[in-house]
Parts: structure tokens; sequence; C-alpha cells
DNA sequence: ATTAGGG
DNA sequence: CCCTAAT
């Protein structure tokens, strides 16, 4: 038979994918069928392995974790005549099954690395996926994407694969793919003769284990490398255009994973910031059942002159470096709050006559005849928010300094309880501030006010003009108070004894507030349902809010 | 950047 | 209140 010259290689099962990827993007430049055979141990018989077990692509589940150093010699020589070959190419390697031999038959049989090699008699002539079936390719392509594929085409099937061994390059801990440009350049330059793949010296850590999700994401990076694929791919560009439909929809497919969420993503890194060289606990958490991924030690990769710290998930012997992400703590910028601060220290009323000042304005520009209503139906000056003073002053005694302490003691909602910034353990022992702020019942009103003049929802516009003295109280804030506001005014409207008793600190929402919340409520709801014909319903709605309006308006 | 909703 | 998704 036909000898047929092959890489006298150690391959971890990775190595091989990427050194079949290569081969395959060599065709047009060189043969291998046609290299010389000077080393003896490096050939194999083609036609008896062709004939003999063809079809079985290893099953990628097996675990393989040798790590074995690529020793390859390619002679010389082979390139005058590779060009020759290049049209037949498709035909020489008859068989292929890049990814049988070592796999099984070195895995199983190797107790050294050297010394015993495994038998790549296996490892049958050429590899190229030219003459694999659809299933075979089919068969590739899960092993190399670790999904199915529906395309029936082989010359897409056949570059997909390529494309994204060669991208699994490009992700990986190892330098191959620089190499393999190299090695297209050597070629170009030299000849095939000094290609030395791996350099020799490529330990990969082999983690033959999937895991759908990292594969997914794994697809979805050779995606994105697309372009740069189809560079390296120079023979199968002509292809492309042939199945870019087919592609792009596989793409989409492949590219709907949920993305890790912004927090998912701070705590892992959180948990390993302190020792990025640390093994990374990986996926263990994320997925159920045993691990199927390996995170390998992570290292600083030089990378065209800058180091840059990643972790390496090894993963169905692909690397794939992951940039670490420090945690960034985040917090809600709170400019009046760090002014109040500077104020507590002095004592209380420092704090209260600052915030009585801050307030005063806004309160002048608010509705008198409103507020005093509200005064009114309430009749709990201690309550009533700071912004009321210049009202209260009426009423009560001329010491509103005294006042002013002697509410805020009595009045836990008022802002004067700084106590803005709370730490709140967290699950994961990390604490996060939450800044606490209660909501004064001017404050309230004021929202009604802008409900009732704006609708509910254009919380922006709200907070612009009717908030727009209130750094704070955010257009979020406005909205979720507004949603308790009624929730709060539905749930206890038919009773209102809490309400206007001010027993329970906790809630200080008057009636008249929940009311007018429950009846702006029902306006809009009825304003956004204006499909029904102009019967009684709509004369009602109409009827109640004109009734309400005018009073706060 | 805003809004709606879940937590 | 915080966080997120969706717009």
């Amino acid at each position: 038979m036909e000898r047929k010259r092959i890489f006298s290689v150690y391959f971890s099962r990775p190595l091989i994918l990427r050194v079949f990827n290569f081969l395959c993007t060599l065709p047009s430049r060189l043969c291998l069928a046609c290299l010389p055979p000077d080393n003896s141990s490096a050939y194999v018989n083609v036609d008896s392995h062709c004939s003999e077990q063809h079809n079985k692509l290893p099953s990628i589940d097996e675990k393989l974790q040798s790590q074995i150093p690529l020793q390859e010699t390619v002679p010389s020589g082979a390139k005058s005549s590779s060009d020759d070959h290049v049209t037949q190419s498709g035909r020489v390697g008859e068989c292929l099954k890049p990814l049988d031999g070592p796999l099984e038959g070195g895995s199983s049989t190797s107790t050294g690395c050297i010394s015993s090699k495994p038998d790549f008699s296996k490892l049958k002539g050429e590899i190229c996926l030219d003459n694999l079936s659809i299933k075979e390719l089919h068969e590739v392509f899960k092993a190399t994407f670790g999904r199915d594929t529906t395309v029936k085409d082989k010359l897409w099937l056949k570059r997909r694969i390529a494309m994204g061994l060669t991208n699994s390059c490009d992700v990986s801990a190892t330098t191959f793919v620089i190499k393999d440009n190299k090695l297209v350049k050597k070629d170009n330059e030299d000849g095939f003769n000094n290609v030395n793949l791996g350099a020799g010296k490529e330990h990969l850590a082999v983690a033959v284990e999937y895991n759908e999700d990292l594969l997914n994401n794994l697809s979805s990076q050779i995606d994105e490398h697309q372009t740069t694929s189809e560079v390296r791919l120079g023979n199968n560009v002509v292809e492309n255009n042939f199945a870019s439909e087919d592609l792009a929809a596989d793409q989409r497919a492949a590219k709907r994973v949920r993305k890790p969420t912004k927090r998912y993503i701070e705590e892992l890194s959180e948990a390993e910031s302190k020792e990025y060289s640390g093994r990374s606990i990986a996926s263990t958490k994320s997925i159920g059942g045993p691990s199927k991924a390996h995170a390998r030690p992570a290292r600083n990769v030089s990378l065209e002159g800058r180091t840059v710290i990643t972790r390496l998930y090894s993963l169905g012997g692909f690397g794939i470096q992951v940039p670490c992400v420090y945690r960034i703590r985040r917090s809600r910028p709170r400019k009046n709050v760090t002014a109040l601060l500077k104020f507590h220290p002095s004592g209380m009323g420092m704090t209260a006559t600052f915030i009585k000042k801050g307030f005063d304005v806004h309160g002048s520009q608010m509705d008198n005849g409103s507020m005093n209503k509200v005064l009114e139906a309430k009749s709990t000056p201690e309550q009533a928010p700071e912004q009321f003073e210049a009202e209260l002053k009426k009423e009560t005694t001329p010491t509103d300094m005294g006042q002013n302490m002697g509410l805020k003691y009595v009045d836990p909602s008022g802002d004067t309880s700084d106590d803005n910034v709370v730490t709140v353990p967290t699950a994961k022992g990390g604490i996060r501030r939450k800044h606490h702020r209660a909501w004064t019942l001017s404050e309230v009103m004021k929202l009604v006010e802008g409900v009732s003049k704006y609708g509910a929802g254009r919380w922006s516009e709200i907070k612009r003009l009717a908030f727009a003295s209130y750094s704070y109280r955010t257009s979020v804030d406005l909205k979720d108070k507004w949603r308790n506001l009624l929730k709060a005014s539905f749930a206890q409207t038919p009773t209102d004894k809490g309400a206007n008793s001010r027993k329970h600190p906790s809630m200080p929402i008057p009636a008249s507030i929940l009311l007018r919340v429950r009846e702006l409520a029902e306006m809009q709801a009825q304003a956004s349902l204006p499909n029904l014909s102009t019967g009684k319903l709509s004369a009602c709605g109409g009827r109640s809010v004109n009734e309400t309006r005018p009073g706060y308006l």
C-alpha cells in the first residue's frame, strides 16, 4: 500500500484538533501525503486504516488528561511537490479521522508520554475533512462545537469546523495561532521544511469534558472571529458566500445564550480577585452536577507586549481565556447626604436648621392652599415635614427651632434621620450600602401633585418639574414611591383607621393623600383605557377628576 | 437615558 | 431601595 507520512506527533486532543485544523488550511500549499518517507515511525498505512475503522469519531466525552509535549519532525523537501497535489489533496488522504488515533490508542496505552508513543498508526492518512461524509462531518461538528447542526452542506460544515478549530486557537492559552501565521509564513518563505508545529513545546492541559453553555460561548467567540478566520483560512474563503446564510442562521442559534449578569461576574471575580493565579472555581456552581469544565490556573499571558491577566478555562480541549473583571463597587453618588453628614456631628440642631433652610425654599414653591388643607386634615404638626415650616409657624409656637428639634426626634421619617446609609450584609459576605431616606409628607404631596399634572409614568418630567430641588429622589424613586402609594391607598382605603391616627410612625401617610392617590390612579386607569365608549364610566371618571383637581391645582 | 417590574 | 431588562 501506499504509505503516507504524517506527523510523528504526540498529540493531546486539543492539539490534534488544532493541527488538524491547521492542516485543513494547508491543502493549497502542500500535501502531507507527499512528504518523503524518511521516518518510518511516522508512516501509516493509510489504506489499511481506511478500511478498518472508518467511521467512529471518538466520543468527546472521554476525559483526556495527558499533557503531552508535541514533538514533531517534519522533513524538508516536501514543499516542491506540494503544489502539485493541491488539487488532489482531498483524495490523498483517503480517510481521515483526525480525531481518532491518539485518543483511544494513545491514552489507553500510554504509560509514558514519549517512551510509549500513542499508536499513531490509527491516525490515518492525511488530515482532511474532504472525504468525510455528512454524517461524519456532523459528528466532527458536534465534537467541535458541542452542538448539533442540521446543515447538510458539506462545504459549510467543513469550513465551519475548520474555522471553529482555528479560532479555538485564538482563545487558547497557546501561541498556536501565532504559530499558525508563522507557519504560513514559513511555508511561503522556505517551504514546509522548518515548520514546527507547536514549537515542540506545546503543553496542553486537556479536559475533554463538555459544557453546553461554555461551548456555546466558545462558539460565539468563534463567530466573532469569523473575519479573522476567513483570512486565515484562505483557501476556503471562496466558499463563504455560498454558506453565509446558513452560517448566519447557525450563529444566531449559537448566540442565544444568556450572558451572565454583571453581578455574577463581579462576584465571581471578587472571589478570585485576590489570587488570580489560583485555580478558579470555574463553573462548578453555575452548572448543575459535576463540574463540566476545568479551569486551569490563570496566568499572565504576554500578548503583543502587553501582559494580560486572564483566567483560563480548559474546556473540551479548548482553552478559553477570560479576562479578569474585578469587582467595582458602585454606589449612588449622594451629594446632599454628604452635606448633611457634615452637619451632623455638630448636633441635631444644626442639622435641623440646615434642612429647614433647604426646604423652606421648596415650601414656598408649593401651593399654600393645598398644604394648609392637608395640614388641617392631618392636624399633626409633628409630622409635618420641614417644608411646611412657614405655615407651621403660624400655628405653632414661635420657637421654631425648638419645635424643629422636637419634630426631629418625634418624626423618624424626617430628613434629619440621617442614617441615610445603611450597610446591609449580603449573602456572599459582601456588604452593600443602602441609603434610605424616608419620604416626607411634602415629598409625597409633591409626587401626587406631579402625577396629577403630568400623569403617572412620566417620572422624569415629574422629577424635573416638581422635584427640581430634591437632588436625591431619582425618577426611579418617584416611581417606586408612587407604586407604594397606590398599593397603600388601595389596600387600606376602606378604613382609614390607621391613616389618621399616627400611632404608627411607619404609616405616616394621611388618608387624604391616599384618597388622592386612589383618585389619580382611577383617573389614569381610565385615561389609559379611552377605547370605551363615552358612557357612564368615562363621565364618572371625568367628573371625579374635575372635582378633585381644582383644589390642588 | 428612562421606564417598568421583580426582589 | 436595589437591580435589571427593555425601550
